[in-house]
DNA sequence: CGTTGTGAACGGCTTCACAGCT
DNA sequence: AGCTGTGAAGCCGTTCACAACG
């Protein structure tokens, strides 16, 4: 409340993505046993170069000593605190058909603090199920869930032509930060920021780069 | 061979990456039966301005038709050739764990061109045993079986602690394309390529956005 | 001394705007 | 008229370079 993030200026985009790289890679280092880095060491590891860092923290603050570098555990903390990594986000699933049961069962959300609450599917069929620790509930219900348990996080794991329709209920509900798997490129008002996990796209952009018969 | 390719400059990266988008638009507004379109139309949907998309396929060349727009069918095929898609690209995943086995078996890759030929693993547990076509095979075949498949792209589905060792591998290999699915920043000479599939990393960076009780 | 924080310079992608073709 | 292709302008993120400081 006291604290002065009115202060901070609009942040390029690309700034908050990198983010979470810094946070990660601090992590690593303070688990190797350092407990301060530099821009330059940390840059180094991220083949980002050390002004890169420097900048895009300075957005955000002061957070080093000169001389000396990074106290890592403070950083850590600062990053956390301007992500709001400092509190466990629930998110709501729809689909889970075998891509949403892996999404469901990947054990890379919760340490990082994001947990699968709540999961939806319009087939019957799956309604009901019980997979991990949520039980699949019909898309009926999604309002009432995602109201009463405040999540402002959704993950769209559905076919391509029911994509844009579950993430406009979605956003309907209040959801405004959306995973999305689908291979489509979908729209969203104001306000509410999409992330695309296309692991097609990626390879399609990498093969451009393949000389032929090299 | 008597294609003018010499003649085509830099394209920046940014470009390269919007693409696969292009294409896969393209492809969906054809299906809906249009076969003509205007940078305008195909911005619309994608969300980018018509300019950037004509300025990105001027790169290329010249595929549209002052007055009328693009022919579809002929633009997704000079595309697909830009982007060396008219092939089929065998890949070689490494890692068939949980998250190994849902990309082994994730139907989205075929119909793009893209098929795991084969898989590895250092856990002779899982070695020998078929998953969807392919048989786990040892890492000491890698270099082998790779070779003599002109494989040239790799998919890493490995823990983080031993990504980087991998991809060192892969890179001795041949391999300069790389999907890596581990939640690490990795390090490849010049020439190779990495994208990076992480959700987590998506995650953390939209919940800057979500500000506190809205 | 080493390293941060940052204004200023730089470079490159995006947008503009219009000539030119259909 | 409608839309492409593109030089030029504009904008925005990156890099530079150095004062400041432990």
């Amino acid at each position: 409340m006291t604290i002065a993030e009115e202060s901070i200026p609009n942040v390029p985009e690309v700034v908050i993505l990198r983010l979470p790289q810094y946070i990660r890679e601090l992590t690593r280092i303070l688990n190797e046993g350092t407990d301060v880095a530099s821009s330059q060491q940390l840059g180094n590891r991220l083949q980002v170069t050390s002004a890169q860092i420097r900048k895009d923290l300075s957005y955000f603050g002061r957070f080093g000593k000169q001389g000396r570098g990074y106290k890592i555990h403070y950083l850590l903390k600062e990053l956390r605190q301007i992500l709001r990594l400092n509190q466990e986000w629930p998110t709501a699933l729809v689909g889970v058909g075998r891509l949403g049961r892996a999404i469901i069962e990947y054990p890379g959300f919760s340490p990082q603090g994001f947990r699968v609450t709540a999961a939806f599917d319009s087939n019957s069929r799956q309604v009901g199920e019980t997979l991990g620790q949520v039980t699949v509930q019909p898309m009926s219900q999604m309002e009432k869930v995602i109201r009463e348990n405040g999540i402002r996080i959704g993950i769209v794991a559905v076919p391509a032509e029911q994509t844009q329709t579950v993430i406009n209920k979605m956003v309907d509900c209040g959801i405004n930060a959306i995973l999305n798997y689908a291979p489509v490129s979908c729209h969203v008002p104001n306000g509410t920021k999409v992330r695309n996990i296309d692991p097609v796209l990626a390879l399609q952009s990498m093969t451009y780069y393949l000389d032929p018969r090299t």
